[in-house]
DNA sequence: TACGGCAGACTACATATGTAACCTGGTAAT
DNA sequence: ATTACCAGGTTACATATGTAGTCTGCCGTA
């Protein structure tokens, strides 16, 4: 797993989140038109949590006619790494803890138990 | 699930684990001497993070000889907690997609995929 | 061509977090 | 009784985070 190069923070990640779903890099203007409606951010808090995120690594900026953001850090990659995060430490390193607790949780409903329990029948 | 009064940050979270792993509460001396050796803090630290989670209310202060700290949120809780705010941040709510994820990684050592297997068959 | 709007850069500021020092009074040991 | 040590309280200070304002130059439109 290719470790990320700071922490992300809430606000940050709502960002990532938009890019993520976009599929595709986005200029400024559409990140913020989505946070705004979605979170009711104003253009320079948005402005602000993109710019940390270039500095971070998270992001890169590719010059256009404007300016456009493109992840450089994965849903994918990142959500491995908080789960693998999560489990370390608070589940002693054991994901089998995790996925205990939200068995036991009422996370899982049936159907999220049924389907995992097919997951493991064909994996492996 | 009663919910958290404040967020515990990772400092403080070292603190929960030695109140959760003695099982008991402890003096602010046994608290010390676990992270002086764990983390290398300093007595200060140490009591800076145990008032700051008394302020949060995530630990009870008890007048003996010497104050005794005592958690106010058990372990299982706050685990249940923080994996269900990792489902919803970041695996669309869905904990079947973080169980997928944990499956996927490498982060999962094959006695844990036996061990999830087996889980699935015994459970529900 | 003058002007209004917007992108990008810079600045602001309160709260949270990580990490720790200083001070003061009680207690144990001499 | 004197002293050294320690618990508890208070203060400190840098960085991170949440949230946003100001300034400046360019671009399109009147």
């Amino acid at each position: 797993m290719s470790f990320l190069p700071e922490k992300i923070s809430d606000s940050e990640l709502e960002v990532m989140k938009v890019l993520w779903e976009a599929g595709d890099a986005l200029p400024i203007t559409e990140i913020r038109t989505v946070l705004q409606a979605r979170r009711g951010w104003e253009a320079t808090t948005v402005k602000t949590l993109v710019s940390r995120l270039v500095t971070k690594g998270a992001l890169q900026q590719e010059k256009r006619n404007v300016f456009y953001y493109r992840p450089l850090i994965g849903r994918e990659e990142y959500s491995d790494w908080a789960a693998q995060n999560l489990v370390d430490r608070l589940f002693k390193g054991s994901a089998r803890n995790l996925v205990a607790t939200l068995v036991k949780s009422e996370g899982l409903s049936a159907e999220d138990i049924a389907e995992l329990r097919d997951m493991f029948k064909v994996e492996d």
